[in-house]
RNA sequence: GCGGGCUUAGCUCAGUUGGUUAGAGCGUCGGGUUGUGGUUCCGAAGGUCGUGGGUUCGAUCCCCAUAGCUCGCCCCA
């Protein structure tokens, strides 16, 4: 048996303090979510392996993922992600469902991995989808949204960024406007994704070499670096200006502008992943240097509910993990005192006597949404109020003899160190009040 | 999967150039005579010095391995 205290590698134990942040998180997620219409929904945690290499990475999935074989011999996986569940259960009620679909889930999830700073082996992430629209308002709603996430919770402008690019836009530069084959094109995407982390003379060696130079046009590596140099679409060089993608995300950043989301800009070094995004592609960036990583992000993947043989239905949605979100609010001093969820702490005086005769009054509170507890320990008075200071409770009543004979109690309230006497309506209407 | 740093009380950390009973602060628990916490005073509990092996008369300290934490790399759905 071992006895170590400490949970699973990567995992974490959420005692009722942490679980009490975790519900304020998640709350304002909640909250946030469903005043634009989302719906939340659920999946199993245990998915059958095919559901993951059904879109090719056969690499992630026989090393990054917790995959072992059932009593039955099936091969099942711990979910990775949410979007393939969501496809499959889209695409299994395809033809019934009411669309547009606006869906969300804060699924627990489980990648193999070494764990780092916002990053574990056990996390928690906000799914967002929308299904069944094509046109640029999808794109619209899911980025104003995202914007309205970070606003909740009280976040500045300066706090994060939105970068945003077009899958198709990208493949167009790589293939037709540079001239590469889909090998270099993928090598060099991948390039693209850890240019930040280089140094601009490596990263230009490294894109020469990858492109072969008796394919290449003249001046290759040149154009490209060009494009990827463009700090805003008006930057890039004129023959791409009349792009159809490249008039859609002008479009689109304008429109975000008009709807008040100022700090989102084009970004053609954004390539997340190459695995289902087709078209456009969006990452949230805390700016905070501390946390030099995208907080997160999402894109148009309008192909995935069509693998399972249904028609094909036009999505797009984002994920966002809880420790990078909570990394966010911790290092801009975001997190609000959480109070505990009980009300009021009764000490009592006089033991299991008193206790039984204070039944009614601590039944009515009970009874009006009161979370009400009973210190059943019998304890000095002293070590009784000091237990409920320490459980963050904001309310002490002390009841005894004297209490059960009058229709007035003294409401002691921690916060401010004041006493004072009233009708248990009143004390429902103040406690409440907060 | 690769590399760096770390691991001594519940927490944050001292310490031993290898030597017998390993310390502090905070926290916890109890008390300062019987119905009021966060101040103060007194007292107590709590450690096989991450784990396993090696060197040595002797290891918490030196060496090796291993686990965990952490930071970075790879990867990041």
């Amino acid at each position: 048996m071992n006895k170590t205290t400490q949970p699973y590698k990567g995992a974490r134990d959420f005692y009722p303090e942490d679980k009490r942040f975790q519900n304020w998180m998640f709350s304002v997620l909640r909250k946030t979510v469903e005043s634009y219409g989302y719906e939340e929904y659920d999946a199993p945690v245990l998915e059958p392996t095919e559901l993951y290499t059904l879109k090719g990475s056969e690499e992630i999935v026989s090393e990054q993922t917790y995959t072992f074989t059932d009593r039955g011999g099936r091969s099942v996986t711990m979910r990775t992600e949410m979007t393939p569940s969501v496809s499959r259960m889209v695409a299994g009620k395809r033809q019934e469902l009411p669309y547009p679909l606006r869906w969300y889930s804060i699924p627990a999830l489980w990648r193999y991995e070494r764990p780092q700073r916002g990053r574990l082996r056990e996390f928690w992430q906000l799914n967002v989808d929308m299904f069944g629209v094509s046109s640029l308002e999808a794109e619209i709603e899911m980025l104003k949204l995202s914007d309205d996430i970070l606003k909740a919770y009280g976040a500045k402008r300066e706090m994060y960024s939105i970068r945003i690019n077009s899958r198709i836009f990208m493949d167009y530069v790589l293939r037709d406007y540079v001239g590469l084959d889909e090998v270099e094109a993928g090598t060099i995407r991948r390039l693209i994704d850890r240019m930040h982390k280089m140094d601009y003379v490596a990263f230009g060696v490294s894109i020469e070499s990858a492109m072969n130079p008796s394919q290449r046009e003249d001046g290759s590596p040149e154009k490209l670096l060009k494009v990827l140099a463009a700090r805003t679409i008006d930057e890039l060089p004129e023959d791409l200006q009349t792009h159809e993608k490249t008039v859609q995300l002008k479009q689109l950043l304008q429109e975000l502008s008009n709807r008040g989301v100022t700090n989102a800009v084009f970004d053609p070094t954004l390539m997340r992943g190459f695995d289902y995004y087709t078209d456009v592609v969006f990452e949230v960036f805390d700016e905070n240097p501390e946390n030099n990583r995208s907080m997160f992000g999402g894109g148009r993947y309008d192909g995935l509910v069509g693998l399972f043989g249904a028609e094909p239905v036009p999505t797009i949605g984002f994920g966002m993990g809880d420790a990078t979100l909570e990394n966010f609010l911790r290092d801009h001093e975001l997190v609000p005192a959480l109070p505990n969820q009980t009300h009021i702490y009764i000490a009592v005086v006089g033991g299991d006597e008193v206790i039984a005769k204070a039944q009614k009054i601590i039944t009515t509170f009970r009874q009006e949404d009161v979370n009400v507890a009973v210190d059943i320990t019998n304890r000095k008075i002293g070590k009784q109020i000091e237990t409920a200071v320490k459980k963050g409770i904001r309310y002490v009543i002390v009841i005894g003899e004297n209490e059960l004979d009058t229709d007035q109690l003294t409401l002691r309230d921690i916060q401010s160190s004041s006493e004072e006497a009233h009708s248990i309506e009143r004390i429902i209407s103040l406690v409440l009040a907060k």
